[in-house]
DNA sequence: ATGAAAGCGCTAACAG
DNA sequence: CTGTTAGCGCTTTCAT
């Protein structure tokens, strides 16, 4: 907030018996460029330094027609994964002197137009947004996004607007293979939120996994409806309470596979004897489990850094009109959460 | 970033056959106060509709001296303690039509004195400010903070800014207490950042449990100088290879706690058999952990919540310099990470 | 019930 | 080498 006594370039300019401008051009390091005198850039340089001047931004975007500022759109800051996916995002656009705006979400499309709109009034850059996924008729105006942006994580196939995404259809294809090669053949799938790219592109792996080894997909055992904690336990829960209990769980997400080992616990089932678990997304912690848990793991620095890049060009250069997505490999990581059946 | 089509007031005033302050006066719901006619309000109305108006945040802050923004800087937002402050920090401030910038100081004086600059140009209203603890002159001019603002998690003790803790001390003193309670007597301290408020707070507690129980304190047992993972990893490495290995150990945080259990891991030691540990500031895969970790577990929302509150408050009435503490309470959670030596 | 004028703080174009 | 003028888009007097 600028508050009364803030030192301004009329204020300087006055102090130094120079003009506003020359203020403005000496301040912001062009006074060679217009070949002010040494004795007034120093003078002025001073006085600046006296009054401990603080440009003001919201003035100089005004007239720039430029913030400098991105907004990021996430729908769960404290999900591990979105939060190293803002930080790598921080880090890489601070070094370009952007500043980023947080809009969490909640995994609410309600909340993610809101906040879209909002950061179209304060005339950000740029934005990079994690959809919710399942709407994306508010980012558009016709068929281009109505501000420079990028998608991380969960896409719009359809659209034009540029991505950067773990490969999920190959991740999960390998982890559901990891398990059939296993001896598994009742393998539950709990999902995320529908109609969203990333459960899209999970399910589709889990589903081909099994066709090219010629087993047929019981579709009963493919459960669940949002990313959460919670939707892990309770499918979890019932799946083990069926007649035919699945002989190992893919989950695609971390919370997901939080909520089934929650449940799991519970139920006094132990990972790997009475049930193996996969788990899309790695956590920190997973290593440190009992078993440790094997998972799927995304970069999510990499993703993170590779949006930032993207969006930087296309904001310094808005002709380069590559508007196609990025998948970044994910990595199998094999710990001992998969029991080998094959010994029965 | 304002693209050319850009509606504006004047566009609109223009379309409508009426002044720019009238449709100022429309579009910001003082019609009625002003009272404009009704068929006035209607025209602008629809008129700004059709043409798709977005208002410019920039120019009505540059004229308000209010931006309407929050600065919110945070050691390292990858930490689930602060990602989860975040997030209530940002739900609490939307609600009053704030918008945050995060700023992740990467536990940095340094960079925490460049955002903070960052943020005084951007004229945000107040800040929230996790800071790095060690330095506190960038914040204040004389006595007074430079900006509205208040300390969450870390804070000044000398200083009048006001701030939202957990209640380390007695959080610590009471997890040790349970150490010692439990027959534990070479307890280690795997300590965080020193001269930061939370460190020298949960090493008072620690200190202080033992005295209590007119126990000394072995100065060589309170061991590590950062809040990270690495730090836990290596100084839990050299605990164990001691003459006289400690039979607990109290870790400050929780990244911490992840480096000692890495450790442990490794050397193929046994919780609680081989060694006990507590943590401050759990987790939530906490409990899932072979065994789960007994924790002192700190109140996160409330924290954000607390802290998004103080600081409106102090923006909306100025006046108002109530300028204490508020420490919230922490909950020891025991669950089986602690040993009893009693038994033996 | 509405408009004209002024100005928030900054910068770019033009002039000299 | 520096100043004058103008204007970014908005809101607030002050008129009428």
């Amino acid at each position: 907030m600028s508050r009364e006594g803030d030192p301004t370039l009329k204020k300087i300019a006055a102090e130094s018996g120079v003009s506003v401008p020359t203020v403005s051009r000496v301040l912001s390091g062009k006074g060679e460029r217009y070949r002010i005198s040494q004795t007034t850039i120093e003078l002025v340089n001073r006085i600046a330094k006296e009054l401990n001047y603080t440009p003001n931004f919201l003035a100089s975007s005004l007239r720039l027609k430029r913030t400098f500022t991105l907004g990021l759109i996430i729908p769960d800051i404290s999900n591990p994964f979105f939060s190293s996916l803002a930080r790598s995002v921080e880090k890489a656009t601070r070094r370009g002197g952007y500043s980023i705006i947080l809009c969490d979400s909640e995994e609410t499309t309600k909340i993610e137009i809101e906040s879209f709109r909002l950061l179209e009034s304060r005339k950000v850059d740029g934005l990079i947004v994690s959809p919710v996924g399942q709407e994306s008729r508010h980012f558009l105006a016709g068929n281009e996004p109505r501000v420079p942006m990028v998608l991380v994580d969960r896409y719009f196939p359809e659209l034009s607007i540029p991505f950067v995404t773990s490969d999920s259809y190959h991740g999960a294809f390998d982890a559901v293979t990891h398990l059939i090669d296993n001896g598994h053949r009742r393998i539950a799938c709990i999902q995320g939120l529908h109609d969203t790219s990333s459960n899209i592109d999970r399910v589709r792996g889990y589903v081909d996994a099994h066709n090219k080894k010629l087993l047929e997909v019981n579709e009963s055992l493919i459960v669940g409806d949002n990313f959460g904690e919670e939707n892990g336990y309770i499918e979890a829960k019932l799946l083990i309470r069926r007649a035919q209990r699945p002989t190992a769980i893919f989950c695609v997400g971390n919370l997901i596979s939080l909520g089934v080992l929650r449940a799991l616990a519970e139920e006094g089932l132990s990972i790997p004897q009475d049930i193996s678990l996969i788990s899309f997304d790695d956590h920190p912690y997973f290593s440190f489990l009992s078993p440790p848990i094997t998972t799927v793991a995304q970069q999510n620095k990499e993703l993170g850094r590779i949006a930032a890049k993207l969006l930087l060009e296309r904001i310094e250069s808005p002709d380069n009109h590559e508007s196609g997505g990025i998948f970044v490999p994910t990595k199998l990581l094999i710990r001992d959460s998969v029991r080998s059946l094959h010994g029965d």
